[in-house]
DNA sequence: TATTGTTATACTCTATAACTATA
DNA sequence: TATAGTTATAGAGTATAACAATA
């Protein structure tokens, strides 16, 4: 009797075959290439995704908690400590006490605050109109559509 | 004189106007929502989504090597190593030295490995049926050429 | 009692540098 | 020299538990 595998060797081409019949396979390889052109985007202000997020909503609901701004971002309240601190340090924005609850920060941006979140805004404008230059209006609105129905809003 | 800014009290609603223009925040959003409902379908299996879609792809090309696994995952190699050190553990694969270059493994699939992975696959199917529901089978490839377009495959 | 912000902690995913053994 | 796999390590992102101050 001769063995049930004598050979292996590695195939030439390998198949995803499987993995492609699933939206969500596809979601996560264009995020993916969204997500490094979008981060090398905010490099230069030296902003990463979440403080960048951060930035725009606050100067977007100037005086929203911690809390707030955490239900915003879809994010635990622990983890937006160090993005505010971090947001805080560089002076782009302040904590300042809430009078009505002294339990709660109303983070306010400051002046230079507003004008990197102006520049970063533009910036990923652009960053966002390179990467879909192939879609047309009518594929972004179709896109952007099935996005929202898919999350469910 | 008054100051500037005399109270400071948290927006009742938070405004998300300035990301929503941006497709690559509905992506991410949408994004979150399958890889949380998927996380939740390869519990059962005790599968993460890299271990899943490792397991995936040496089913269905059996001896591959890790550098080729890396490649197809689109992961740097040191990556790989644990992802197959924990399904091997598992018994779910082996592996197998190439007797032409001896430097490379093979991995190759065991019949419990194949096992999960079909049982694995079909719970996946199912979540993406039910994810997807609300997409009819016109606006799932408008999806995916979409995606395929920005990813620039 | 509940909530805001905080600390500590841990797990996952990702990336780089440097090593070994083969080629 | 170049490549396959490995080790060590580090940085993000995300999540939970527990605490102090305040409501």
């Amino acid at each position: 009797m001769s063995q049930p595998e004598q050979t292996i060797t590695p195939p030439t081409t390998v198949s995803d075959d499987t993995l492609r019949r699933f939206l969500g396979y596809h979601m996560k390889r264009a995020f993916n290439v969204v997500q490094a052109d979008l981060v090398a985007t905010l490099k230069p202000f030296e902003l990463r995704m979440l403080t960048y997020t951060a930035l725009v909503l606050i100067c977007d609901n100037p005086g929203l908690s911690q809390a707030q701004l955490a239900a915003a971002m879809d994010v635990e309240r622990p983890n937006i400590v160090v993005i505010v601190d971090e947001l805080e340090r560089r002076e782009l924005i302040n904590r300042t006490r809430v009078p009505t609850d002294r339990r709660a920060y109303a983070l306010v941006p400051t002046l230079q605050g507003r004008r990197l979140c102006g520049q970063a805004v533009a910036a990923v404008e652009t960053h966002e109109a390179k990467l879909f230059a192939g879609l047309n209006g009518d594929m972004r609105s179709e896109m952007v559509a099935i996005l929202s129905k898919v999350r469910g809003a």
